[in-house]
DNA sequence: ACTATAAGAGAACCGATAGAGAACAGACAA
DNA sequence: TTGTCTGTTCTCTATCGGTTCTCTTATAGT
């Protein structure tokens, strides 16, 4: 998820990651003096070739004479959008898109916890109102509980959206959609890759 | 949460910050004195020099010699967000909420005209993927074409989402739940109040 | 051992930013 | 018209915040 950038020393990956996570934690973009304090650095002139350094590595602004403190570049940090990582259709694994796209995604459809987007294809979970076309919400964690809609990996090989029940040594899968019946499996043949926290769609 | 605007300095960022809170406080757009006062400014010609910055970077309004007070531009003004203007349920009027609630949007899923966010109450859609508890983006206008799906007021009483279809002298408006049938209306009782451009859902 | 690199402390410098206050001119109301 | 209100422009000043510098220390690499 830190998305690495090269040529970071280690004190500056720790300060990157530390905007990246704290920066709404700052009501305006924060001044050396601010991240000193933060950090626990005592020298202005030290913290700065940090952030002189991040200039470089290209993920925070540069700012030429202006005095606006320090804020991120756009590719620097995720404002607001989420990675699209593919399409999943009911048993196919998840095809990925070629280019690494993000969709804009508002605060209230995420989790607190790392999430992606995907695209759904096919009408497995029709009655549960998620349709063709649509963009789904997932929070990445490898369980979830009964009830839930998730990412399942089945085999290692194909992938589904769909809704888990799982108990007493069997997971049974629960498309919604009448023409399609419930699958089980052994819990060993089935990985939990995400759970539903929302879902878009355009018209 | 608030939404950055580039080359904004400090202080600028707050008194923006400030302009987007309080807008509704004031009861006619703040003058220069009035906006002084409630930041505690003891200048005019201090706190111009910001509203200037502000709208050169196109997020107040200017004020081309008229003395209107400080007032913000559209885009400023939303910022990402829509108004929240209440609940729909089939059968009965929009009911509005108490408070003016703004909805992250995002662009994906407006449209370029003038939009609302509604919340669904009921199953009338539920074949549409249309859930209880949704929230629908509606692009406001007051005609429509066969087969969207829209906002209609009927008899000026009560407004519905559905389908439309409109023929040789009647309207008709189709529920997309099975367990509900289509209602046909002459022309004059229904009026269109917007269109169907977005949907999204929290879980 | 010597050297290179990373990291920090602290001082000094200087343009950018912010505020005060005065003065002026057009807008608006009495 | 008159006078007040309101936006504009100006100068002056203090402080803030980014920059640059030197010096010190620790860790790793041939």
């Amino acid at each position: 998820m830190t998305n690495d950038h090269p040529a970071l020393t280690r004190r500056q990956q720790q300060i990157y990651d530390y905007l990246r996570h704290h920066a709404d934690g700052f009501e305006h973009a924060p001044t050396l003096d601010e991240l000193c304090a933060a950090l626990g650095v005592r020298s202005r002139g030290s913290l700065h070739k940090h952030i002189q350094a991040l200039i470089a590595a290209g993920v925070v602004e540069p700012m030429d004479g202006r005095q606006r403190g320090v804020r991120l570049t756009e590719s620097g940090h995720d404002g607001g959008t989420l990675p699209l990582l593919g399409t999943i259709a009911a048993g196919r694994p998840i095809e990925a898109v070629a280019v690494a796209e993000r969709v804009e995604v508002p605060a209230a459809l995420r989790s607190t916890g790392p999430c992606y987007v995907l695209r759904v294809r096919g009408d497995s979970m029709i009655d549960e109102g998620i349709l063709d076309g649509d963009w789904v919400v997932i929070e990445q964690r490898d369980h979830a509980r009964n009830g839930e809609i998730v990412v399942a990996l089945i085999d290692e090989s194909e992938a589904t959206l769909k809704r888990l029940e799982h108990r007493a040594g069997t997971i049974t899968l629960h498309p919604a959609n009448a023409a399609l019946s419930p699958m089980r499996y052994a819990p060993d043949r089935v990985r939990i890759q995400g759970v539903l926290v929302g879902q878009m769609r355009r018209y």
